[in-house]
DNA sequence: GCGATCAGCT
DNA sequence: CACAGCTGATCGC
């Protein structure tokens, strides 16, 4: 069978389900609302080989325990192969999580839900809104906004768009904007940045959150999550929640993100990306590499071709060498990097490893970098701003708030050097050298651009569809524009054409 | 007054 | 362009 691709304009609509579940095992939504395989086929794809049956009426797996929640099936995959892994530090101090139910390990009461313990109509999801799908002129998605006719529309009205859910599963993924999604009892947390985690406040009540180690302790830092829904799960390791093998795989995004297999008890393996860079390195992961990925969900972030950048050890040398010749040049240079609240961690650990000096940065950012629990980054942070080397919000690094910035360190510095990471500055200059970039100079300010993506390249992104194969794909990123869609959806299908 | 969310902006 | 937010205004309590 040819490779079904999400979006293939010639696909047939699905016959309409018989009862309150569509033929993926989601709960129809409300009336006049879509459900999973309705949005899907509207998105113009042939769903046909994805029929499971319905989650609540499926056996559970032979490792899920009583209770209905999850229990662990395998330590270490790594383990399991026979493959080396320098143990974590949670894993070292929970041997004995093993064998005991991971409720009571997260302290968690109670299963969250029981068969019956549907999410109520109306319970947090109001009547739908008429247009679910959001093409909304190029604009990036908004949630909850007030529609055109008459009052504002109540909060949380927008349904979760059904490339956030996991057919045949009662998950989803980064979906906590849209209140109780119907049908979900597991909600997974791809990494820590808002537009993945918007919508998860302190009163969060719907469900397990699932997410790595690290994310959940950030989670817990900063959105004040009751701890009783935070699940943390180890890398490489093979759990069973409700019934679906889920395996956490690096993402190579910022600290903490995660790749999610999931391995259903039909046998259908589905691969959700979150964000991801994709590297060489995923290519040599078993799970990766046994079977074949039945539906793989990509971040799509930069999936055209005029997105080109190097890869980050060559972004990296160039900002080293950029610092240490303007440093040569003016030793009272401060140099800055920019950042969000996590990601970019290694462009200035970089600097600080090579030009030894201490990384200073807010407090708030202080802490955030030290619960990564990496020594390496943690015995560079400094809380003395006499260091040259200071990390700031991306939003400080322009001109004139740097010139400012300047100033408030009153004579230690006379010049600036910053350096703004991102991909898709690099847009324009696609395919040239990184040292015909050329920096924007004003007075004593100097700001670099740099092509230090943690998304994955044009390129990259045909490399890992060809490497995994999947059967069909969901982009789950610039979904809201159907001509963009169309665009990415060739571009799949030329990269597994044949295989 | 307060926390959550929104439009606008980068 | 569109990353992953940020700022200031507004909403609901």
């Amino acid at each position: 069978m040819a490779t079904d691709i999400a979006g293939d304009a010639e696909a047939n609509p699905p016959l309409p389900a018989p009862d309150d579940l569509d033929d993926n095992g989601f709960p129809t939504a409300a009336a006049g609302a879509s459900s999973f395989a309705d949005d899907f086929y509207r998105s113009g794809s042939d769903w046909s080989s994805l029929q499971a049956s319905p989650w609540h009426q499926r056996e559970p797996a032979s490792g899920m325990n009583a209770k209905g929640g999850v229990s662990l099936v395998q330590s270490s995959l790594f383990q399991a192969w026979g493959i080396d892994k320098p143990p974590r530090e949670e894993a070292a101090q929970g041997g004995s999580l093993v064998q005991r139910s991971l409720f009571q390990a997260w302290g968690i009461k109670k299963p969250f839900r029981e068969e019956e313990a549907q999410v109520r109509a109306g319970a947090g999801v109001s009547s739908p809104s008429p247009s679910p799908s959001g093409a909304r002129s190029g604009r990036k998605r908004r949630w909850g906004g007030a529609e055109e006719n008459g009052a504002p529309a109540a909060r949380k009205s927008i349904v979760c768009p059904f490339y956030k859910k996991i057919p045949g599963t009662p998950f989803t993924v980064d979906a906590f904007r849209y209140g109780a999604v119907e049908g979900c009892s597991a909600y997974f947390l791809s990494h820590f940045h808002y537009d993945h985690y918007g919508g998860l406040t302190k009163n969060w009540c719907h469900g397990p959150i699932y997410c790595t180690a690290l994310t959940a302790r950030l989670v817990k830092m900063l959105l004040s999550i009751n701890s009783e829904y935070i699940c943390p799960l180890e890398l490489d390791t093979e759990y069973v929640i409700e019934g679906v093998a889920v395996t956490l795989l690096d993402a190579n995004h910022c600290p903490g993100a995660a790749l999610i297999h999931f391995r259903l008890s039909d046998g259908k393996t589905y691969l959700h990306t979150g964000d991801f860079r994709a590297s060489k390195s995923m290519h040599l992961h078993p799970l990766l590499q046994s079977g074949r990925i039945n539906l793989l969900y990509l971040d799509t972030t930069y999936c055209n071709p005029k997105y080109k950048f190097p890869p980050q050890e060559d972004v990296i040398n160039f900002v080293v060498r950029t610092a240490q010749r303007y440093l040569k040049k003016q030793p009272k240079t401060l140099i800055v990097v920019g950042a969000y609240s996590i990601g970019k961690e290694n462009v200035y650990l970089a600097i600080s490893q090579a030009l030894e000096v201490p990384i200073y940065t807010d407090a708030s950012r202080r802490r955030i970098l030290h619960s990564f629990g990496w020594p390496d980054l943690s015995k560079r942070i400094s809380s003395c701003n006499q260091s040259s080397l200071h990390v700031l919000p991306l939003a400080l690094v322009q001109h004139e708030k740097l010139k400012n910035y300047l100033e408030t360190l009153n004579q230690r510095f006379l010049a600036v050097l910053a350096f703004r990471p991102t991909g898709w500055t690099f847009s324009e200059t696609a395919g040239k050298e990184l040292d015909l970039i050329k920096p924007s100079s004003r007075g004593r300010v100097t700001i670099y651009g740099v092509p230090y993506s943690e998304h994955s390249s044009f390129t990259e992104l045909g490399y890992f569809l060809k490497f995994v194969r999947p059967q069909k794909v969901i982009p789950t990123v610039n979904v809201g524009d159907a001509a963009n869609r169309d665009k990415m959806q060739a571009y799949f299908r030329e990269w597994l054409k044949g295989l």
